[in-house]
RNA sequence: GGGCUUGUAGCUCAGUUGGUUAGAGCGCGUCACUGAUAAUGACGAGGUCAAUGGUUCGAAUCCAUUCAGGCCCA
């Protein structure tokens, strides 16, 4: 700098004591720049190999466990996977920190069909062309690209784990592990195969998940058909009168081709049920609902009919009647109970259609119902429907059928409707519900995995607690577990089908099959033969049932057998993860994990999934806690949609934030509900964390030239830093009492405060004046540093799991620091949390508590006095204490005096006696001379005649200094 | 439609077994400081505790219903 200066002889500028004193100084910027600086970070990291010098520290507490759920390896990151995955590496933080070994292995969910899909998608109508082997290479190409592009991502946010060997459901020594769990499965005669209704495109020709579903509008033809009762079955309800000679059962359908697959009726058993009785050419009697019969006769036209008294649909189906087929009047079918059927359209009597339907099919077997489906792949009718179906597309026998009904007088009413609809999201054709064979795991009613799984819920700790409740429910009515699925990107069901029609799937063959796919990797059961995987020209095994027992041994002709088509439900394979991960793929981990953490979808996904292959594979549970979040919301509380456009994306928030200012949102927000998500929070928790980094930068810039091994000095016990104290050891106990809770929010909390308020408002405030302006060595200067440093260390580690890269950032100041050198270790990460300090005596801090409110009320005098005078400076005022000579703290108000002075940021304090423990501010600006060092208005200054601007205090300091 | 769950200042959260005038921090507004300086301090304004109806001497808190969300099903 060049400034031109008076070349006269210039007084000594008042700023020349600026070099007198203690200003703090730093490396650590204000300005995070976390965009920047923590990919710098993250790489020192990797280069260090970090989580393997985590692991190879010696721990002081036992292994603890969280176990990875996978996400699924497609697709960029999400809000979602960030919450997920932070909160999971805060838990591991605090634990390695607390001193326990808790490693962390990342997992993918490798299969399925979104990958396949987009295969598909890609290929085009190139798929047909190429091998099963083919397309299941470009699926596992396209899997480990999103493996290695979420695995950066989810570094970037600062999540450590073994990112270098995560589990992958496609590794071989999984997919053994998950064959090993689906053999355990079979010995215990739990899976068995049966025919189950799914959605299908008659186009594709094949079986299409719900994801694969596109919902639009379609028009229908809706029809109401009178079924014959036959009245010589039953007996005829004496609330409905005279029995008729002739009576139908009314139902409505919006899908007439299913009507030849009718193999039932249902009712409600608490809904009432009447006859509605009119002249058609004859008396005519229709039994429906009764709450219904006025809008039904209202659509069909009629106007005159008499309805009956009514009886519930459980007297009903106990009156025993039976109907007649309306295509085939030579089966006799009965009336039975549904808990679905609804009032709201309809007749309240429901066609029962168990190929076609799935809530016919759960009500079917209930019931003991054929799952009868007489529609082939191509959604043509087979040679079991009557004659004039037979060979016809389903599509156009609607017609076909209403025609029909009409014919034989069987037809009540129709209806053109429009209505939502599932479609072929692929070839936009409308699909249908057709029943295939399909292999179940046994896990509803009373089958042992259930009642184990049942068990294992009361061993394990809910957070929050209403999991338990919620999961017990599901269990409760949850149908058997589909399993198989037709696609070619997972896991086979490696079942051998025999030309006898005898299917070979045993704990043998399939821990057999597992082996093999452990040296050769599942693609083997598309390119191996079945003698070549079983290793033998024949196999001597039991065969399986339908019903899932085992038969006598059969010898199975190894080159005659054929291998099924059917992979298993990826969402077995995940569950399959407590054996095929804890146990296989990575031993080290050991069973049983001590927490799975997921959102609360997994309730009915992973967590269930585990539980029940964990029930069918050992007596105890594969968690011990469950802990669940919610998802994300936006400031309204609605969930993200990019259609809605109030979708916030990770890399956007990550490059406008930064990763620790993410973390510190995660930790902001109660998990246990949903979370909300917004610019405007996220500017929120900027907010947040630049004060808190400043709060450090504060407490480092004051430990410049402090030194941890020379300068620790306690505090005298009447200073403001043993308030301080006494407020750490507070808040170091309210924050890991939250950790331990995994109450991140809380802590956050506690921490934001503890720097705001605390620290900030009141401390930092207060001890300014001695680490200033004292002597370096001073007492009064070094004790409060010693606090500073207490305080610096506290905040550090327990910020540290959330803010990951900024405690390494101070961790590695420190380090340059030859005072400070070590305080956290060498890494803060490898690091152990410090014991919670000592509170100061209770008696010392009562003291304080009583003299706070003395502070609050100078303050505000201060700002009265600074509205109404125009004084600027707290420090052109003193401190008016009035004491009472009988009050308990007479005594010691010599001693907290120029405490209190500090705290108001006074320049002078006088005690007085008075009525009434008190403070009052004055305005000393024409009363005392302000000194031009420590900038204080005292009646001291000019006391030293060689520093005539300095007080007392002032003048002694630059006195000593200039010796 | 069913199961589980949520609703307290603009935002994030506290509110003990029902008990004065419902709290904190942030944000916002005004002011001050310029030796924590793209920092800091002070003061202030913000709430029909989702709504309604009950129980009670007394309800944010207990009960019922409704409304608005979320997850999972159908």
């Amino acid at each position: 700098m060049t400034t031109e200066q008076s070349p006269e002889v210039s007084p000594k500028p008042a700023a020349d004591y600026r070099t007198t004193l203690n200003l703090p100084k730093t490396s650590f910027d204000m300005k995070a720049n976390l965009t920047q600086r923590e990919p710098g970070i993250l790489a020192r990291w990797q280069t260090e190999n970090l989580y393997q010098r985590i692991r190879s520290r010696p721990h002081t507490l036992d292994k603890w466990v969280l176990h990875d759920g996978p996400p699924y390896a497609n697709g960029d990151i999400h809000m979602g996977h960030l919450i997920n995955k932070v909160l999971k590496d805060m838990v591991v933080k605090y634990r390695t920190m607390q001193g326990h070994d808790a490693p962390y292995i990342p997992g993918w969910d490798c299969h399925g069909l979104p990958i396949e899909s987009a295969i598909q998608k890609e290929l085009g109508p190139k798929m047909r062309e190429l091998s099963v082997g083919d397309i299941r290479q470009r699926c596992r190409d396209y899997a480990m690209k999103y493996v290695k592009l979420q695995s950066d991502s989810f570094e970037r946010l600062g999540i450590l784990g073994q990112f270098d060997k995560p589990y992958l459901t496609l590794d071989p020594a999984y997919e053994g592990g998950v064959l090993d769990v689906l053999g355990s499965l079979l010995q215990r005669e739990l899976v068995f195969r049966q025919r189950k209704p799914v959605h299908w495109c008659t186009f594709d020709q094949t079986a299409l998940a719900e994801a694969e579903l596109e919902y639009a509008n379609k028009k229908d033809t809706s029809i109401f058909v009178r079924f014959s009762m036959d009245l010589t079955t039953g007996s005829w309800p004496a609330a409905w009168g005279t029995k008729p000679p002739h009576a139908h059962l009314l139902i409505w359908t919006t899908t007439p081709w299913t009507i030849p697959a009718n193999r039932a009726v249902a009712v409600h058993p608490e809904h009432h049920y009447a006859v509605a009785s009119y002249e058609h050419n004859g008396p005519q009697v229709l039994i429906l609902a009764a709450k219904r019969i006025p809008a039904t006769m209202l659509q069909a036209g009629i106007a005159h009919y008499k309805i009956s008294e009514s009886i519930t649909g459980a007297d009903l189906i106990a009156a025993g009647i039976g109907y007649r087929h309306p295509l085939d009047s030579t089966r006799l079918q009965s009336i039975i109970a549904a808990d679905y059927v609804t009032l709201d359209d309809g007749t309240g009597l429901v066609h029962i259609a168990p190929g076609h339907g799935t809530e016919d099919y759960q009500t079917g077997r209930k019931a003991g119902l054929e799952v009868y489906c007489p529609v082939l792949s191509d959604g043509r009718y087979d040679q079991s429907v009557p004659d004039f179906l037979r060979g016809q597309s389903i599509w156009q026998s609607n017609e076909l059928v209403v025609q029909r009904l009409a014919d034989t007088g069987l037809l009540f009413h129709r209806q053109e409707i429009e209505h939502s609809y599932p479609h072929c999201w692929r070839c936009r054709k409308a699909t249908i519900l057709r029943a295939t064979e399909q292999w179940f795991v046994r896990a509803s009613g009373n089958s042992p995995l259930l009642q184990t799984a049942k068990k294992f819920i009361d061993e394990v700790q809910w957070i929050p607690a209403w999991g338990k409740n919620r999961i017990a429910g599901m269990l409760e009515t949850r149908p058997d577990w589909c399993i198989s699925r037709q696609r070619s990107w997972g896991v086979p069901i490696p079942a051998f089908f025999a030309a006898d029609g005898e299917i070979l799937l045993t704990e043998k063959s399939v821990r057999r099959v597992a082996e093999y796919v452990r040296q050769h990797g599942a693609d083997c059961w598309y390119t191996h033969s079945p003698e070549q995987i079983l290793g033998t020209t024949h196999w001597v095994d039991t065969a399986l049932t339908a019903e899932g027992t085992t038969r006598a041994e059969h010898r199975f002709n190894t080159r005659e057998l054929r291998k099924g088509n059917d992979i298993l439900d990826v969402w077995f394979e995940s569950g399959a993860s407590h054996h095929a991960v804890l146990e296989s793929t990575h031993p080290e981990l050991g069973y049983p994990a001590n927490m799975y953490l997921e959102g609360s979808d997994q309730h009915r996904g992973w967590f269930q999934a585990s539980l029940l292959e964990a029930a069918g594979y050992r007596d105890t549970p594969p968690f011990k806690q469950i802990l669940t979040h919610g998802f994300i919301v936006d400031s309204h509380g609605h969930k993200m949609s990019k259609s809605q456009g109030n979708d916030i994306k990770v890399s956007d928030a990550l490059k406008q934030n930064g990763a620790d200012v993410l973390r510190l949102w995660v930790a902001s927000v109660d998990y246990q509900d949903d979370m909300p998500c917004s610019r405007e929070l996220l500017e929120r928790t900027s907010d947040a964390y630049r004060k808190i980094r400043n709060t450090i930068r504060y407490l480092l810039g004051n430990l410049y030239d402090f030194d941890m091994r020379k300068n620790i000095t306690a505090p005298e016990p009447y200073s403001i830093d043993t308030w301080m104290l006494g407020r750490l050891a507070a808040m170091t106990r309210e924050v890991h009492a939250a950790f331990d809770q995994y109450e991140f929010h809380k802590v956050f909390r506690a921490l934001y405060d503890f720097c705001n308020v605390d620290i900030s408002t009141i401390y930092a405030k207060a001890i300014k004046d001695r680490l200033y302006c004292e002597l370096p060595d001073n007492p009064r200067r070094r004790a409060s540093q010693s606090v500073c440093a207490k305080l610096l260390v506290y905040l550090v580690e327990l910020c540290a799991p959330i803010l990951v890269f900024t405690a390494d950032e101070v961790c590695q100041i420190t380090q340059e620091l030859p005072g400070l050198k070590n305080i956290f270790g060498d890494c803060i990460h490898t690091h152990l949390f410090t014991t919670p300090p000592e509170a100061p005596k209770p008696e010392l801090l009562a003291h304080w508590e009583s003299l706070m409110p003395l502070v609050q009320d100078g303050l505000k005098q201060l700002d009265t006095l600074k509205k109404s005078s125009g004084l600027g400076n707290a420090l052109d005022s003193e401190a008016v204490i009035n004491v009472p000579a009988e009050h308990p703290m007479a005594a010691l108000m010599n001693q907290y005096g120029q405490e209190i002075e500090d705290v108001l940021g006074a320049g002078f304090h006088r005690i007085i006696a008075g009525e009434k423990l008190s403070v009052e501010i004055m305005d000393t600006r024409e009363k005392y001379p302000s000194c031009a060092r420590s900038w204080k208005r005292r009646p001291d200054v000019g006391s030293n005649s060689e520093y005539p601007d300095l007080s007392a205090r002032d003048a002694a300091v630059v006195k000593t200094l200039t010796k």
